[in-house]
DNA sequence: TTGATAACATACATTCGTGTATGTATAATT
DNA sequence: AATTATACATACACGAATGTATGTTATCAA
């Protein structure tokens, strides 16, 4: 049809991008055509077109409304952990981290959405090159603050950055990778996420009150 | 062409299983079509529509030659552990597996496809329901395994057996997807497995030796 | 030894989604 | 007020992959 006003044409872009998260969520990335999403939005594959050049883009839109505030403040809170209130901060950190990631629809709905778009093959996409950069910088991050408790003391294991920064990546990415695959009534993670954290931290942590063995 | 003997056709079947491993891990599951699958094996789309209904049935197959088996034993150690052995078994079990998922190239590659295939759709397909299947079972294995560590005493701690169980569980999952997503220049799994198995059997288990202060 | 059928190859039809090219009316610009 | 560029809709061309139908030959059973 005609133009309309820029306000009017930000209301498409984010309507088009809400109608592909929820087709994405639902079907699939792959089994969603771009003239579904138009459809569902109200327009056609034109709109699609003048706002994206291709799915591709459509997911890295998404992922940047969707979890790119998310990304910025985790990484930075990472990284920046103060000598103090270090263990403390990493803590809500995470915890914030997680239920964030198993409670806001959109952000669940992307991450879904990303992690199938992540497929591994060996002249990856600009899609895929830009996830694995912000996954990278999400892990050095983590890696960061892991080595800043070792510094600042708050973790107090014999064992090195690297397996400890390993073993709480590995951790949440399986978390985060359960709760959206796995059904919760199998494995609630969403309502057990602050205790399988704290067990984590408990088990690198000097504070011994959770085993039940006394020395 | 003509017909084969009973042995050569088993051959073609396996080259067929063999040639789609490599592309899907390669290029991936859905950029990697049934002809080259059939080229790159010496064959035709015939031999492959002769010896599989769809690629689906392709990916199904392959996992039940290079994964069923170790799946199949796994599954069944968990569940059995004996009293006496209970902690090293499952120790032991644990590791083999790591190893075994980090090590055999085949078991590698077929987990990258299946991990890869499975698109969380509202409405799965026959391939999505069988692997989730599988998943549940090695999980439900696995709970049971943690359950009698448990009731044989050989772990300690306050933690009901479904937060113990969700915390193995991600954290297993968790490693399997960052061996196979992430550069080992970044994160080595694979060679660092049995340390990370550790440091989770070590927190839950009434030896104290790993933490450093002591009480 | 002679059908019957297994083990494929080849050919065909058809769908389906994408990308692009073009049309068009209106908002913004001057 | 006239022009221009925006924000789409519509139409077109294209390849690409799938599924199926059919052809061909050698093997196995009788």
């Amino acid at each position: 049809m005609a133009r309309k006003t820029k306000e009017e044409s930000e209301k498409t872009y984010h309507s088009l991008l809400d109608a592909a998260t929820t087709l994405f969520a639902r079907q699939g990335v792959a089994k969603t055509t771009l003239n579904e999403i138009a459809k569902s939005a109200g327009m056609t594959r034109g709109a699609v077109y003048w706002h994206f050049p291709n799915k591709d883009a459509v997911i890295m839109a998404l992922w940047k409304r969707d979890a790119g505030s998310v990304h910025d403040e985790v990484t930075a809170t990472f990284t920046h952990l103060k000598p103090d209130s270090a263990l403390k901060d990493f803590e809500t950190l995470v915890k914030d981290m997680l239920k964030k990631a198993t409670d806001d629809l959109k952000l669940t709905q992307a991450l879904k959405i990303v992690t199938s778009s992540i497929e591994f093959t060996e002249e990856a996409s600009g899609l895929q090159l830009f996830l694995m950069q912000r996954k990278n910088e999400l892990y050095d991050a983590m890696k960061k603050a892991v080595a800043l408790l070792q510094e600042y003391q708050a973790i107090t294991t014999k064992h090195s950055t690297d397996l400890l920064a390993a073993s709480l990546w590995s951790y949440i990415i399986g978390m985060v990778d359960t709760h959206l695959e796995m059904s919760s009534e199998k494995i609630d993670i969403k309502n057990q996420a602050d205790e399988l954290i704290q067990l984590w931290i408990d088990s690198v942590t000097p504070n011994t009150a959770h085993l039940t063995q006394r020395c």
